[in-house]
DNA sequence: GTCTATAGCGCGATAGAC
DNA sequence: GTCTATCGCGCTATAGAC
């Protein structure tokens, strides 16, 4: 993602984008602000949603398989993503990109609680490890599937990972 | 990875680096031949080893562990970094990391298989499924790793992985 | 096989008019 | 807030001498 690609994007001139964000480092935060935004507030409606903690996993689950299929070209996890780039992110993004990490773990971990004690999810080892696992896991499997097996692989390695969980 | 950053490496001017790669494409695909045929004959050896298939799996994913911790600083997998920027790779390319991604599932199936008939491994669902979900775990986990938790947070990730596999 | 030199491009960023 | 114009940089790639 360049200036000149959110120029083309927006229909504004290049030199006009810096109007809005000074320089790239400004962009790409405001980016993954936007990006940890939504997804949080996504992930908070399937934490409120009355169901298993089994089946919540599951929604939490979908978020991922609706980055994919969302939009006309395959699409991967922002954060997944600027992961690898890690080495040249000023320490702002850098920190979004952590929080989201941290972020998400706990919640999943939250959830997968949840799951234990209504006796629809069954784990080895320990909560935190189990959720740490599966955000990697999701992000992993994204990760692949963009690039061999498309949204059906997700949706299978998904399917495989709530299995292993299943009581 | 830029023509500059391997003359430096070398010590040969950049115009040189080209005599050996005439393009960018080909640095990056001989790069990822090779990758390919070191990983392999890593796994060459773990497959040859007269052990449990569970500790064959534990050695396989070691395999990451240690690509993490060589080097200086934090090291990714090159297939899973190249996933990230699949739109920009050529077909050469991509055909490698793809067969980088088949390759891989495919023996850590038969990792699993041998685990499962030896009974070291009990699991949940398909073997190939299994297999492939792995395979994206370990991407994923090395991928969450270089940015938060480092090796620890790897090792704790193999080491959970290979308890929901453990009979 | 390595070198100097340079072409050509896209990028991030800035200056200044409107 | 958007524009035109331009700077400086790093990149891939090529030409041609040694």
């Amino acid at each position: 993602m360049s200036f000149q690609d959110l120029s083309d994007a927006v229909g504004i001139r290049k030199a006009s984008v810096h109007h809005h964000f000074a320089t790239k480092n400004d962009m790409v935060a405001s980016l993954l602000l936007r990006y940890l935004e939504n997804f949080d507030s996504a992930v908070d409606r399937v934490m409120s949603s009355k169901v298993t903690g089994l089946n919540k996993l599951d929604r939490y689950c979908s978020l991922f398989l609706q980055t994919l299929q969302s939009g006309e070209q395959d699409k991967g996890c922002l954060c997944g993503m600027l992961m690898v780039e890690m080495a040249s992110l000023d320490d702002s993004s850098l920190a979004l990109v952590r929080q989201f990490v941290r972020g998400n773990a706990r919640r999943i971990e939250s959830i997968i609680q949840e799951g234990v004690e209504d006796r629809s999810i069954s784990i080895r080892g320990s909560v935190s490890g189990t959720a740490r696992l599966m955000l990697a896991a999701l992000e992993g499997s994204l990760l692949v599937a963009r690039c061999e097996g498309g949204p059906k692989q997700l949706a299978d390695n998904i399917a495989q990972l709530l299995t292993l969980l299943k009581r």
